[in-house]
DNA sequence: ACTATCACAGCACACGTGTGCCGTAACACG
DNA sequence: CGTGTTACGGCACACGTGTGCTGTGATAGT
């Protein structure tokens, strides 16, 4: 059926092995140029594909990365991988590797479960976007492939970490809403307490404010987590007031996340604020906020660089030969973890404030 | 390294034929239920992962589904596929399929290049989301794995398409507005002329608009056509004055998709107008739909579905006997042509009218 | 002329699994 | 006891590719 080396071969009166050799460029023994530009070409005639299967089960090698997808609900909230996606098939695509898709997995069994697709795949590496659960589980496979995990991991990961660096970006939006004149500045969420991330993000609009020798406020609502984009809109945009009764002349308004600023956006209409006449919003992830009206200036969450570059890892990981993986392991190296620095997108619902001072209404 | 059925075998005294024969549940020969069961047990203790690469260079079938993704620009405008992702992705595990990603592919050339993956890999099937372009080059692959084209493709398809039916959800969106009390309502674009899905739904409005002896009113732009969504959100924020002009007293907008209805919002806001209090408004697609602030009531894509549909069809396709194949190809049978209707999913960007007559403003 | 060297070609096996066919015990029946 | 039948186990090969090792012809060196 399928053109195979052995046709080739036997169309040129050679054996199988020149061929393999000449088509996997092994220069190992020198074959005449002749012969290679022949077999070249009557690869190219008879159309030769060569077959993975076979190839990976000769070499061990597949050039495929799995990626095991979560939260597969028919109408989920989450919209949020996409791009992260985009940026793993790129950057896998990059070096010449495959996507095979291991889920949507719904439970933890599931997600062991798809780890045994590394072995009966035998997918070089496994990357894993946004996984929470119980890492313990995770590293009692016995398979050596490397397993990265990419963006908004638990942050006692025994694996290699691809993350967001948040505070860069936050740094951009206190300096570009300084710089368009706004000196009394709100951060506001709706998380539950303890929620690292939030910490992390307070802490460096806290530093950038300082620095800037601005006044801000920080308003944590401490509320549920874990919540749907939705019910985080309308929380959102009940408790917005209250954050807003900490800091009444506030000019500006800094967001953990995108529905936040989207519940901040329903707040602000519903009290008379033009956004971002009266008031200017920054959010955070950059998943609606093209569409949004106005359009949203927010801090990226770089969910297609985080992508790339832990595709990028893991395949350099799994490359890696095995002697210094074991080295690595029994010298017992500080776990990886690549930082991407948050980046400031700039659209329309920031402006000059059109009050300098006194409070709003 | 890895267990084989060999060291199973050689545990147990057997050969390798009659382990193999046992895991796959041959039924040719029979085995003793007891080695039956001795052969499962020990292969449960020695961790025992068929090789499926061994598997598939030895049966032909993979079990794997190639899946060629479009569109891959860093900061896409298009989130669109995420869902459809998710329906692909669970169609087919649920029929015990893997999902292999080729591309992304900026190109028609690549999208060529990842059609010959079907042959590399040996992939079952090939669906391809939302592709709108040539499709003789498609079919001119001399593979005969199946490819199914889903959601919003080109309609002179001589391969099997599975796509949206948005009659059914207009009509509802009609019978929903009727049922609030509306009697003026407005259908809104700004597509280019000549594109054929504005037509159909321009079509189902005006039908489900005479059912109802309603009075209704088409505003189609005609405006370029495949902008990005941030684009169609500007362009019918600045065009919706001018359709509203043709109804001055409509209560109600129709929007041929999502951004366009963002724009609408944006629109109404310009003008001083609520949503849903002075204006209802539906949009289409459901992908921001859920975080706009009011949450806007939209016709569904279903997409999730759209990519179940799509997976299982590509199954079915590729599990039906080569012959049946050739014999439909000599017949040269009517393309498969799969519709999911649409629904529609009631948010509050639609309520009842405050005014029962006389212009808004 | 004999041999060492070189530049290639190809045999044979391996990877892990599936399967047609034959061998072989056990058993029954005449 | 001989033979047919049944119920199973295993040999051998196939799938397509990669590679160590050996074979071979030509050329050069002594």
């Amino acid at each position: 059926m399928a053109v195979t080396i052995r046709d080739i071969a036997k169309r040129l009166n050679l054996s199988h092995s020149t061929v393999s050799r000449i088509i996997n460029n092994r220069d190992s023994s020198f074959i005449s140029t002749e012969t290679r530009a022949r077999v070249r070409q009557t690869a190219e005639e008879l159309g030769y594909r060569p077959n993975y299967h076979a190839r990976s089960l000769q070499t061990g090698k597949a050039c495929v990365l799995g990626l095991v997808l979560e939260k597969p609900e028919p109408n989920s909230e989450d919209r949020f991988w996409q791009s992260m996606l985009n940026g793993i098939s790129t950057g896998a695509r990059s070096r010449g590797y495959d996507l095979l898709i291991i889920g949507p997995a719904r439970e933890q069994s599931e997600i062991e479960r798809g780890l045994e697709y590394v072995t009966e795949h035998r997918v070089d590496a496994l990357v894993i976007p946004g996984y929470l659960g119980s890492l313990d589980q995770l590293s009692s496979q016995s398979s050596d492939a490397p397993i990265v995990l990419a963006g908004n991991s638990a942050s006692n990961a025994r694996h290699p970490v691809v993350d967001l660096d948040a505070a860069p970006g936050i740094e951009a939006a206190v300096d570009h809403l300084a710089e368009l004149g706004h000196r009394r500045l709100l951060w506001f969420d709706v998380e539950r307490e303890g929620n690292g991330s939030v910490d992390y993000r307070r802490a460096a609009f806290r530093k950038a404010i300082t620095r800037r020798a601005l006044k801000g406020v920080e308003a944590s609502m401490n509320l549920e987590s874990r919540l749907n984009e939705e019910r985080t809109v309308e929380l959102s945009r009940r408790h917005f007031p209250e954050a807003l009764a900490r800091l009444p002349d506030a000019t500006g308004v800094i967001c953990y996340n995108e529905p936040t600023a989207f519940g901040v956006y329903a707040a602000a209409a519903d009290r008379g604020l033009r956004v971002p006449r009266d008031l200017s919003v920054i959010g955070f992830d950059d998943i609606h906020a093209a569409v949004a009206a106005p359009s949203m200036t927010v801090v990226s969450h770089m969910l297609y660089a985080i992508g790339m570059k832990a595709a990028e890892l893991a395949i350099a990981l799994s490359e890696t030969p095995a002697t210094s993986v074991k080295k690595s392991k029994s010298v017992a190296t500080a776990p990886i973890r690549e930082l991407i620095p948050a980046e400031l997108i700039v659209r329309q619902s920031t402006a000059a404030p059109q009050r300098t001072a006194g409070p709003i209404v």
